[in-house]
RNA sequence: GGCCCCAUCGUCUAGUGGUUAGGACAACAGGUUUUCAUCCUGUCAACAGGAGUUCGAUUCUCCUUGGGGUCACCA
């Protein structure tokens, strides 16, 4: 039988995820336990949002959880290179190749355009999707327009409805029926262990490639598969509806495509694909926390699957082992953290001492690492170490510890101190990125508004936030954490206080 | 809303037609520890609902309900 091979493939666009350590691990311990290979891809499509930080990032807690890949951007391979905006000559060469064997187009449409026709659709109750109007186009008249220097994308040519054309189900397993059934395409799905069947009808014409010359994730991703000769796809579900459109990419280039298998989604407590509006998600966060290593990746391998002799301890090596893909559930989990800590406090209590000095030391460079811009503000005002946890305790609080003193010394009531909150909450979410300066200015906005002292909504946002009327600066702060943060923190104060308002004022 | 995925204790899960439905975390109650933590013991706690198949359904089928994902020139 061929090599397994599989990959993880993050964006870097953001620090590095806790999903997609989830995601990675179940990729390399289902290549190594058949003797395969693991390999990093950098998925960098997005110019406007990768950066080079956050690919160094990534990798560093990638390899922090003590994954190695065997082929990737920093360690090389027969099938490089592993960074997809380096790979743009060969992605217009396949383009090419699509448009001249009829399976893909060039679309003309405007963003104006398509913006239209989608509020028309949705206006008129129809499903949303490009209703290709361009595949019509005729070749010469597309050429010319394109010559001409006139923008233009690539679409893929998704079979209409009722349109009898070979189905493909992904790689035949156990025999699996494969017969043509016109209008329907499908994959088999490793983890489901069942085949997914879509309606044509309802998966519209793809951008393969985009106006600026990049590859859109789809055509990247299944060119970049097969290339790199990728046997076994473990991805999140969330990309279940859009496998029929690289099944048919497959389909279209006559390649044979990878296995597919759909891990289920890690979820916030109220069950929502997890987020860092409700969670915190950076991996950098984590060990900035103080979680270990071995914790962190016992914890994560229990997340939507299980051992067969049912040990919940284990470390990678006897993930890598004993693991067995079948065991994968299909149900997504929640990520606890009271479980979490759990396993930190087992690891940490448990390990030897030269681990246990070399993991303080692991988290306290992680700490400070994570503190970055905040740390010359700490120094401000440290007159002992000790210190650094007074001023930065706020970031690793879960839950906020408000008390009643510390907004009662703002000087508003409550039901004011509430209105302010949620009015700042609203102005800032506007903003995608908030700078220390931008905040103030928003702050004093609101104040005037409001008939408030800046000084009083000040006080007020900051006890919101840092919990403490003695803390770090708030601007900086605010800028630190960033919207998601800041919003959940403003909205989690207003709660307080509105439960904390003197009851039957009126009503 | 269309399409798709999912459904066992509060949470993570075992279970693949016959079990007192098992374990872990949390919670609670004890014990060990001069105290605290660790550690140990115990208690509480689940098959979403309805049909069907079957001698027998948590397990197989269908429906309902609920939850989630996705419908971008983001991945």
């Amino acid at each position: 039988m061929d090599e397994v091979r599989t990959r993880i493939a993050p964006s870097p666009t953001g620090a590095p995820h806790i999903g997609t350590a989830y995601i990675a691990l179940h990729n390399y311990a289902f290549a190594k336990s058949r003797g395969g290979k693991f390999l990093l891809r950098i998925e960098d499509t997005d110019r406007a949002r990768s950066t080079l930080e956050s690919e160094a990032q990534i990798l560093r807690a990638l390899r922090w959880m003590g994954l190695q890949w065997d082929e990737g951007p920093d360690v090389g391979g027969p099938h490089g290179p592993y960074r997809q905006s380096e790979r743009t000559e060969l992605y217009r060469a396949r383009t090419q190749q699509l448009l001249k064997s009829g399976h893909a187009y060039r679309c003309f449409c405007t963003r104006e355009q398509l913006d239209e026709l989608r509020a028309l659709q949705t206006a008129r109750g129809e499903p949303p999707g490009y209703d290709g109007r361009c595949r019509k186009l005729a070749t010469a008249e597309a050429d010319g327009r394109a010559s001409r220097g006139e923008e233009f994308v690539v679409r893929l040519k998704m079979p209409r409805a009722g349109e009898a054309y070979k189905e493909v189900w992904g790689e035949d397993v156990d025999n699996e029926d494969t017969t043509l059934t016109p209008g329907i395409s499908g994959f088999f799905d490793g983890i489901r262990k069942e085949k997914v069947a879509f309606e044509n009808r309802g998966v519209d014409d793809q951008v393969l490639l985009k106006a600026d010359g990049f590859p859109t994730y789809h055509l990247a991703n299944v060119v970049d598969d097969h290339e790199m000769r990728i046997t076994h796809v473990m991805r999140g579900e969330e990309w279940i509806s859009s496998t029929p459109k690289h099944i048919r990419l497959y389909q279209a280039f006559g390649w044979t495509p990878p296995r597919f298998m759909h891990l289920p989604l890690l979820r916030n407590s109220d069950k929502s694909k997890i987020s860092k509006r409700k969670n915190p998600t950076s991996l950098s966060w984590f060990q900035a926390r103080g979680y270990c290593r071995p914790a962190t990746v016992n914890f994560l391998a229990l997340m939507g699957y299980s051992r067969a002799d049912g040990r919940e301890l284990f470390d990678l090596g006897e993930l890598v082992a004993g693991y067995d893909a079948a065991r994968l559930s299909t149900t997504a989990p929640i990520f606890d953290f009271a479980k979490l800590d759990r396993f930190n406090t087992h690891y940490l209590v448990h390990m030897d001492r030269v681990a246990f000095g070399a993991y303080q030391e692991d988290a306290l460079h992680a700490l400070l690492d994570y503190l970055g811009p905040l740390l010359p503000l700490v120094q401000e005002r440290s007159r002992m170490r000790t210190d650094l946890d007074r001023w930065t305790s706020f970031l690793f609080e879960r839950e906020p510890r408000y008390v009643e003193p510390a907004f009662r010394a703002v000087g508003l009531d409550a039901e004011l101190a509430d209105k302010a909150l949620k009015l700042v909450a609203k102005e800032l979410e506007r903003a995608p990125v908030i700078p220390a300066q931008t905040c103030r200015e928003i702050l004093d906005r609101v104040a005037e508004k409001l008939l408030f002292p800046a000084n009083s909504l000040y006080m007020l946002v900051r006890v919101a936030v840092m919990f403490e009327q003695e803390s770090l600066p708030l601007f900086e702060v605010l800028e630190f954490l960033g919207p998601d943060l800041v919003g959940r923190r403003l909205k989690e104060a207003a709660a307080f206080l509105r439960q904390r308002a003197p009851a039957g004022k009126k009503e």
